[in-house]
Parts: structure tokens; C-alpha cells; sequence
DNA sequence: ATGCCTTATTTCATAAGA
């Protein structure tokens, strides 16, 4: 079974690079985040046309996440019990915010697989250390530990994966240096990754396939692709029960390349259960 | 080696991404 995970930045924009990347991976399960779409105008007859099934969870403008799997897709969550919503203070320049209901992002779906429970999540980006989202991100993450903790118990084969926009050490980004100051790398948000694995989940390193590093994501900017300065931050949570059936992992930074690539490459996980 | 930013929208400018 080939589960991977794969931040697309806008799955319009990216369909025939997601598409023709159906065909090539042939994953079982694909999970999908920043689709950049409302759930219902999910652009899915080419996934379709190759047997997959579809679950989808969007905003419309930002984030937005979906599971496509062809082993099966049953009880389908939108979200998870407890997901706080984004409720940025009052922007006093901006009155038409003031009073605005707090919203529950598209950033979490899960479904059943081939016997997996799956969930594709979008994790908050944090913006900067200063800014209202970044506690937000972090209580989005304990939120998310906290959810999680009886699905782990239920499931023996359960994963989570997705973009975290987070570098669990030092070794995940090019330059730690850079990174002073900012999110993706502090204490209290590698602490939430250890508790997520504290639950008994695993972190599965996929292979880098070049460079000795495992980069999942490249800024589209001055050739930080082509320089290696990348970070890993789209990560696979898995039980032991699944970890340990992984039969190879590996980073298709192929998919990162050439005419209109997403900025982050899929990571592809293959499991012998 | 595979190319020097991209996306959707409040569109010819902006916010967000990480």
C-alpha cells in the first residue's frame, strides 16, 4: 500500500501536475493540503477517472485539505473534535472585521483506508513570532494531540500527515542560522511535535533521493530549489504498527521541478501490512 | 542541472505563504 501526502498550493493551479502525477506515483491514498478550494468545487474527474474517491475540506481561498483514496474512504471527519478556530483580535482599520464570527479553518480531514485510519492536516503557518497566529498554531497543535489521542487507541494502523510547518530539528532546515527569531523552529513548537509523538507515533524520514537531505519544501524564490535551501516540514505520524511495515520512503522531488510546480514535493510511503 | 516567486481575489494591487 502507497500512502502519500502532498502540499499542492492550489489544486486548480496544480491539476495537471497533480494529475499526471496520479498516474506516475499511483499512490493509494494521497493526501492533499493548501487545495485552495471550496470542498464542493473540488476539481476531482481526473483523480476519479483513475478510481479514486475523493473527501474534501475547504475554505475557498486559503488552506483546504482532501484525501483521495482508491482502497476505500469511510467515515469521513471534517475537522477534529475540539479544532479552535482562527479569532484574531479586532483590527481596528478594518471595521468590517470587528464582530466577525471566529472560523474554523479547513486544515484537518480524516477518513478510513484499506484498513488505515488516515488524516491529512494543514497546520498553521504562525506567520511570526509576534503575530496572533502564532499561538494560535500552537493551541491548534495541542487541539490536535488532544483529538487525536483516542483515534491512536482505536486504530492500531493510523497516520498523520501533512504540511505541520514545522522542522522537528535543526537537520530539517539549511541554514538554523536563518531561522533565529522565526517560527518552524522554536522550542514550543517542536515540544507539540513530541507530543504528538508521545502519543505513539513515529516519524517515518522518508529518503532524500539526492543531497542527503530530506526536503520537503523549497521557497519559490531565488533558486532555493536549485540551491538545496530547503526545510523538512511535511511529515508522516505513524503508529509502530504502520511505521513498522514501511518498506521504503522517499521524497519525489521530481515533482518540484520543471513547469508550474507546487513548492513543497510529495512524500511517498510505501507499507506492507 | 532541469532554474532564480506564486496564488486567488477584495484583480492592474494585495495578503499570504514559510
Amino acid at each position: 500500500m502507497r500512502i502519500a501526502t502532498w502540499n499542492v498550493n492550489s489544486v486548480g493551479a496544480r491539476l495537471p501536475r497533480l494529475n499526471e502525477w496520479l498516474e506516475l506515483a499511483s499512490p493509494d491514498v494521497l493526501c492533499l493540503q493548501e487545495t485552495k478550494c471550496a470542498g464542493d468545487a473540488f476539481p476531482g474527474e481526473g483523480a476519479e477517472a483513475l478510481g479514486y474517491e475523493i473527501a474534501t475540506n475547504g475554505d475557498g481561498r486559503w488552506n483546504g485539505v482532501a484525501i483521495l483514496s482508491r482502497v476505500g474512504l469511510d467515515d469521513v471527519s471534517l475537522g477534529f473534535p475540539g479544532q479552535p478556530p482562527y479569532a484574531p483580535p479586532p483590527d481596528e482599520d478594518d471595521p468590517a472585521l470587528i464582530g466577525a464570527p471566529p472560523m474554523v479553518e479547513a486544515r484537518a480531514v480524516g477518513a478510513s483506508c484499506g484498513g488505515v485510519r488516515v488524516w491529512s492536516v494543514y497546520v498553521p503557518n504562525g506567520r511570526s513570532l509576534d503575530s496572533p497566529h502564532y499561538p494560535y498554531k500552537l493551541e491548534w497543535l495541542a487541539a490536535l494531540r488532544t483529538a487525536l489521542a483516542d483515534e491512536v487507541k482505536a486504530h492500531d494502523a493510523f497516520v498523520v500527515t501533512g504540511d505541520f510547518n514545522i522542522a522537528p530539528t535543526d537537520d530539517d532546515v539549511w541554514d538554523p542560522g536563518a531561522f533565529v527569531g522565526s517560527t518552524h523552529v522554536t522550542d514550543a513548537e517542536r515540544n507539540a511535535l513530541a507530543e504528538l509523538r508521545g502519543l505513539g507515533l513515529h516519524d517515518v524520514i522518508p529518503r532524500a533521493m539526492k543531497h542527503d537531505t530530506p526536503y520537503t519544501y523549497w521557497d519559490y524564490r531565488a533558486g532555493m530549489f536549485h540551491k538545496n535551501m530547503g526545510m523538512r516540514i511535511d511529515l508522516f505520524y505513524a503508529t509502530q504498527k504502520l511505521a513498522g511495515a514501511v518498506k521504503d520512503a522517499y521524497v519525489d522531488r521530481d515533482a518540484r521541478k520543471g513547469k508550474g510546480p507546487s513548492d513543497h514535493a510529495p512524500v511517498v510511503v510505501d507499507v506492507d501490512l
